[in-house]
RNA sequence: GGGCCGGUCGUCUAGCUGGUUAGGAUGUCGCUCUGACACGGCGAAGGUCGAGAGUUCAAAUCUCUCCCGGCCCA
């Protein structure tokens, strides 16, 4: 047997572990029976550094990959970078100081593709780095030609299913981005706005009092409105005010939307302000006017106001108002205000011709998944519930925006109608010429292919289907579709979850997967969130050089509990990396025995056994829930305050021989050992592979979990043995002796049947 | 306004099918190098278990109300 020598473990050991791993090929992934397929979230590579929260969050997938192989399934873990889409246009826009729309098409992606790069490559090599057992031989980008052609196939089967149409509806619209977004990407914020009151005149005599806070939308005023019980108004119902400044006579109509207490309870309508604006235009058969053009200014219809930005309009005109006496009070008020996920910009309702992918029709079933997707943790599964409750429209696809996938689709020049190619290669109508010559309904030759993009969860929404080579290896596919789990972070379950689910339902007809694991946020030590402009970002790459991956991965399964938020601080982290010299020293002192097998186990032997078998259990259990905290916990809790200071003192003398029992103490330092190692892998791989290859001579990640197989009855004289312990310590302590001092003490009858190993450790006389 | 989650020593957390001297981790402070480990050992200080009321012989644990924080929805 070789002695660990060392006095503590050394991170340094890890890299050259990872070599071996990697020539050892040990993480392969075969077909065939009892899979076990890990729908990887692939990460958005937006910024640096990458965040400690997100490498907390891969560390912790990457052991449901050991977990899953330790119980013996064969384990596909593929990785995947996820390259599409908004943030990183934002990202490229700032980094290189150009507009996406000013600098060209071509030009524009090709420097896209340059920061993703180089943002891409730090995060690969934190995920090696932290021993992530993923197939990076094969890792993918969604923006590759072959996942971009996925998209592309996929929509074209829905569409040939009836599931896309064109319309033309008010829809958000964020004018920073200058795209629509879905309900999805929608955040809300309370805001400081100024709530004007505006005087509309009633007739000659009479003004009516309306309060606001989009004043720059009188120009598309249609309708005042009065709760139909507002006994001030009653006699105003079916007459009309006329529209300051733009002079139009608008009908007041009696309407359960307007909230008496809000303002002065009368309320007027334009197109459009928010979400009850549309739903009232839609209602009442008004005719829209378009007060806002697509890039964020006022239109043609606003007069004066044209090509002003909202704000200026805004002021200028409550300004004008002012002067004209029309003003009544001004308040200030908190608002709702919705706001773009991405540029946390307010956005703006602008109707605006986009493809739809329907979704209403889907909700009853979607509910039902819902209910039978098994949830980790079970509380979770409210928020996909609660989202799916909220779904008043189908899901708007298209974009318009630039690096994402474009939508495959040609328009005839002369019926305009869409002509789609056949599913197969990646195709980029913007630049390309079709692969058909002539359209499908009126066989014209000429063609112009559409120019925008799809949203990209689009994209991210088939994971499954091209982690499974969906329509591309029939064989692989059925192996490994359903996939068994999908880890992700909770904030994107009304995304990516809930399109993930629609989607691959639509095109399978079965649910993707059959676990959801969701993760919290990662936040700063003080619970705030981390961001650039608070400066408390950690970065966690020299984390990980400093105190090493295991230490990183131990206290990213310790201190985060299974889908709650968590604090990131360096100082737990290095409190951490005690517990791996612990369990090193452990290892060095039970590798200086032989495990022999020539024993009758004493007493204390078989009550630390009984104490192993509960310890076993608890971690299969938190296993079993991809519980990290748990087990990790469990294994700290055993290790260092029970099998350390209690176990290994009391048959030290046994071990070294000093007095009979010797056999059976080395059996039982191994036992114990051999199983703390087994059930720490998957979450300390690193240590754990370098004790078992010193003392077993192969690699622990081609192990299994161990298996109860001690009696538990012993386990009653736990506390009693803790208590008689530390009484001991304490009187020496007291009395001012070493703990080698021989002390005068009756053993308590209970636990007379461990006396010989308790008088030799204390030094009882 | 509705839903969910949380509120336990400075910090993080266990306990929450009611009865424990409320456990552990981390940090602080003492003492201590004992043949695995000073990245160790032992010990100390530190908690009116968010507030109030109720049920009960007994509540951190059950019920109700409220307050605070977070997330989501309207």
């Amino acid at each position: 047997m070789e002695i660990i020598k060392e006095k503590h473990w050394n991170p340094s050991i890890e890299n050259t572990l990872l070599k071996i791993w990697r020539e050892e090929g040990l993480y392969k992934f075969n077909t065939g029976p009892n899979t076990f397929v890990i729908d990887t979230p692939p990460p958005y590579p937006s910024g640096r550094p990458w965040h400690i929260g997100a490498a907390a969050h891969y560390s912790q997938i990457d052991m449901i990959a050991r977990t899953a192989r330790m119980q013996g399934y064969n384990v596909l873990f593929p990785i995947g970078i996820d390259r599409n889409g908004l943030p990183v246009e934002i990202y490229t826009e700032k980094k290189y100081k150009v507009k996406m729309k000013e600098i060209g098409r071509e030009e524009f992606i090709s420097l896209c593709k340059k920061a993703l790069d180089e943002l891409e490559e730090e995060m690969i090599s934190i995920m090696k780095r932290m021993g992530l057992s993923a197939d990076f031989d094969n890792y993918y980008r969604t923006d590759s030609d072959e996942y971009r052609a996925l998209t592309q196939q996929t929509f074209i089967e829905l569409w040939e299913k009836g599931l896309v149409y064109e319309s033309n509806r008010p829809n958000n619209y964020c004018p920073v981005c200058g795209t629509t977004i879905a309900d999805a990407e929608v955040f809300y914020e309370d805001k400081e706005s100024r709530l004007v009151y505006i005087k509309f005149r009633l007739d000659n005599d009479n003004n009516a009092i309306i309060a606001t806070t989009r004043p720059e939308l009188l120009c598309s005023c249609r309708a005042v409105i009065v709760n139909p019980h507002d006994e001030r108004y009653k006699d105003l119902h079916g007459k009309s005010v006329k529209v300051p400044i733009y002079g139009r006579d608008v009908p007041i109509i009696p309407h359960k939307a307007a909230d008496p207490n809000f303002g002065s309870g009368m309320v007027m309508i334009c197109s459009y302000g928010d979400q009850t604006d549309v739903q009232l235009f839609r209602e009442l058969g008004l005719e829209e006017i378009v007060a806002i053009n697509e890039d964020g200014k006022m239109s043609d219809n606003a007069g004066k106001y044209k090509g002003l930005s909202i704000e200026e309009a805004r002021r200028r005109i409550i300004e004008d108002l002012k002067n004209d006496g029309l003003i009544v009070k001004e308040e200030v008020i908190m608002h709702r205000t919705p706001i773009c996920e991405r540029s946390k910009n307010p956005i703006e309702i602008i109707p605006m011709k986009e493809y739809y992918l329907k979704q209403l029709d889907f909700i009853d079933k979607l509910r039902e998944f819902a209910l039978q997707l098994n949830f980790h943790p079970e509380m979770h599964r409210y928020i996909l519930l609660n989202w799916l409750e909220s779904v008043i429209i189908d899901w708007p696809i298209s974009r318009r925006r630039y690096y994402a996938t474009e939508i495959p689709v040609w328009y005839c020049t002369n019926c305009n109608k869409p002509n789609l190619p056949k599913p197969s290669k990646y195709y980029k109508p913007w630049k390309e010429d079709p692969p058909f010559d002539k359209c499908t309904y009126c066989s014209n030759n000429k063609f112009v292919g559409d120019t925008r993009t799809f949203d990209t969860w689009m994209d991210s929404s088939i994971s499954p289907l091209f982690i499974s080579r969906y329509k591309k290896d029939e064989n692989f596919f059925k192996s490994v579709y359903p996939n068994t789990l999908r880890p992700q972070a909770k904030d994107i379950v009304r995304t990516w979850l809930h399109y993930t689910i629609l989607r691959c339902y639509q095109l399978t007809e079965m649910v993707p997967f059959k676990h959801a694991w969701i993760m919290g946020y990662g936040l700063d030590e003080k619970g705030e969130r981390m961001s650039k402009s608070k400066g408390n970002v950690i970065d966690p790459y020299p984390i990980i050089e400093k105190y090493g991956a295991d230490t990183f991965r131990f206290w990213s399964a310790s201190e985060v509990n299974l889908g709650y938020d968590f604090r990131c601080s360096e100082q737990k982290i290095a409190g951490t990396q005690k517990f791996m010299s612990k369990l090193w020293n452990i290892a060095r002192f039970v590798s200086s025995f032989s495990m022999d097998c020539n024993y009758p186990l004493r007493e204390t032997d078989r009550w630390i056994l009984s104490e192993l078998s509960i310890f076993i259990e608890k971690c299969i259990e938190g296993y079993n829930d991809f519980n990290f905290f748990i087990v990790s916990n469990a294994i700290r809790e055993f290790t260092w305050n029970l099998f350390a200071p209690h176990y290994i003192e009391m048959v030290k003398a046994r071990a070294y021989g000093l007095i009979d029992g010797k056999e059976s103490a080395h059996y039982t330092l191994h036992k114990c050992l051999s199983t703390i190692l087994l059930l720490a892998a998957p979450i300390i791989p690193f240590i754990t592979d370098a004790i078992w290859r010193e003392l077993y001579k192969k690699s622990i990640h081609t192990e299994r979990f161990p298996k109860v197989e001690w009696d538990k009855k012993y386990s009653v004289y736990t506390k009693d043995i803790i208590e008689f312990n530390s009484s001991i310590w304490n009187i020496k302590k007291k009395e001012g002796k070493s703990l080698k001092d021989p002390i005068n003490i009756e053993i308590p009858d209970r636990l007379n049947i461990f006396k010989d190993d308790l008088r030799i450790m204390h030094n009882i006389i």
